[in-house]
DNA sequence: TTGAATTTTCAAAATATTCTGAAAGTTTTC
DNA sequence: GAAAACTTTCAGAATATTTTGAAAATTCAA
């Protein structure tokens, strides 16, 4: 079984992948056999198929719906609460994107705001300090607009390339 | 002492920061500490600044230059080998910039690269799956693009407004 | 050369993160 | 309202990462 040989190498490479940028493996592995699935899964078909806990399926998918990866869908007739992953690549990009802005460029920004405001005396040593954190400041504002500003950019662009369709 | 709070606040808070995006978090200390520091420093007084082990400062300064974020400095009459962070935050972020790529986006390229040849039958199963690893290959590329982009514009309006200096 | 100064390595210890599984909590059905 | 079906929580276990410190390797001056 060819096809199934690539789909396990994928979700495997995914977790792997994922642990060299800081993301939970199993986290990804989850979100990549979302990703994969045609129908939308529940906690045991996701337990059986990466061999892994109740606890941790659980756990890994609250953090991907935090993300904005996956969602959860209630079938009808069914008890279980089933997962689906975003499946336009693009806007999990997008996802992607804006939690990261969110998790790690904010905290930036607001810290070095606060340790501006915390030194107040005006010696060449502190000027010197000053010096650091605003260039630090500057350059995660920097980041931050560019990353807003491309998200928005590629968003619109799709979407312009979509209207186009009906016209 | 005012601005030895506001500075140890800053490398404390830069190496909790730094976990959060996966990064090790007293290399960070170690960059933050190099970053405020007017001289060079060698192993043993970041030893001392930081209390951390000899071992644990060798590694990490090993990282760091990989990373291309501090540089070795041969001082003269001196047996010990000094370090210096790079001052100019920009270019550092340009650094940073220029590693993540290669380090995070090269490696997915690569992946789904070697995915799309693995799979060779024409099955609509195949050719869905085929879609997924085509898109995240077109995101990648997209992000990998783009950020090489963005610092090179970068890159290149600074130095045009440096040069204006001089005109 | 030699040996003192310094850097590097790496096995073991410490710490941090992730995972498990069973108990507690919730929701739905009858 | 009670029991069944399911989800969530969380303490302890397993795993992974980081750190230590001493030994090995390297460098350099004499």
């Amino acid at each position: 079984m060819e096809l199934k040989e690539a789909k396990d190498r994928f979700i495997h490479t995914w977790g792997t992948l994922a642990t060299q940028w800081g993301i939970n493996r199993t986290m990804s592995q989850i979100h990549a056999l979302l990703l994969l699935s045609p129908k939308s899964l529940n906690a045991d078909e996701i337990m059986d198929e990466l061999q892994i806990s109740r606890g941790n399926v659980n756990m890994n998918l609250r953090d991907l719906m935090s993300w904005g990866l996956i969602y959860k869908q209630l079938l009808p007739g069914e008890r279980k609460e089933y997962f689906q992953a975003e499946k336009d690549i693009w806007k999990a990009a997008r996802q992607i994107g804006r939690e990261r802005r969110r998790r790690e460029l904010s905290p930036i920004l607001e810290t070095m705001e606060d340790i501006k405001k915390q030194v107040k005396d005006t010696s060449p040593e502190s000027a010197e300090f000053l010096k650091v954190v605003n260039d630090i400041y500057a350059v995660a504002g920097f980041a931050d607009n560019t990353l807003d500003l491309v998200t928005k950019a590629e968003e619109s662009w799709l979407t312009s390339t979509f209207m186009k369709l009906f016209k």
